[in-house]
DNA sequence: AAAGTGATCATG
DNA sequence: ATGATCACTTTG
C-alpha cells in the first residue's frame, strides 16, 4: 500500500519526514525531506483547485496517484502537488517545504522543478524514498492562502509540519 | 505593508 | 480580446 493511494489529509501527514529524491537530466541527484505538507481533498474542499471542475488545468488533479502536479502561482513561483486517492477524485498533497527549503516556492527553486515535471508520473526524475526517519511530533494547522474557500473548509487542519 | 509577475479561467 | 484572480517571495 502506498501511502499516496490514502486519502490527501492522511498522505500529506505520512509523507513528512519523508524523503524527497530530483534527478536531473545531467545525472545530478538532489535529496531533500519533507517538512511541510498541505493537503487538498477533492471537489467538495472549495479550497481545491478541482472544486470549480475539471479543466486543462486540473485535469491532472484527476489523474493517478502518484502523478505530479505542478503549476506556476503569482506569474513567478512554481507549486509542486502529489495526486493522491483514487482516479477520477482529485486530491492532493501541496510539498509546502523541504529541509534547506521553507515555502513552496522555495521548494521548487532548491530542486529545479517547473512545468515540465507536470502530469509525469513518481519514479524517474522525482521519487519519493523511505529512509526510515520518525518523525518525534507532526504538528496540524489550518492551510495557508486560501483566503478565497468557505470558511468551514479555511478551519480544517490539512497543514502539516515536522516538529522540532 | 506592498509590489511584482504571468498562466489560467470566465466573461464579452 | 480583456480582466480578475491567485497553494508566494522579497523588499522596504
Amino acid at each position: 500500500m502506498n501511502i499516496l493511494d490514502l486519502p490527501a489529509p492522511e498522505a500529506a501527514r505520512a509523507l513528512v519526514g519523508r524523503v524527497l529524491v530530483r534527478r536531473l537530466p545531467d545525472g545530478t541527484v538532489i535529496r531533500a525531506r519533507i517538512t511541510e505538507t498541505e493537503a487538498y481533498f477533492g471537489q467538495a474542499d472549495t479550497a481545491c483547485h478541482a472544486s470549480h471542475g475539471r479543466t486543462k488545468r486540473t485535469e491532472v488533479l484527476y489523474h493517478r496517484a502518484g502523478t505530479i502536479y505542478v503549476y506556476l502561482c503569482y506569474g513567478i513561483h512554481w507549486m509542486l502537488n502529489l495526486v493522491t486517492g483514487q482516479e477520477d477524485d482529485p486530491q492532493a498533497v501541496l510539498i509546502r517545504g523541504v529541509e534547506g527549503a521553507p515555502g513552496p516556492g522555495r521548494v521548487t527553486k532548491y530542486l529545479r522543478i517547473d512545468k515540465s515535471l507536470n502530469d509525469m508520473m513518481l519514479g524517474d526524475a522525482l521519487a519519493l524514498e523511505d529512509d526510515g526517519f520518525i518523525p518525534a511530533r507532526i504538528d496540524a494547522a489550518p492551510r495557508i492562502g486560501i483566503g478565497y474557500a468557505a470558511p468551514e473548509d479555511q478551519a480544517r487542519l490539512w497543514r502539516f509540519t515536522l516538529g522540532a
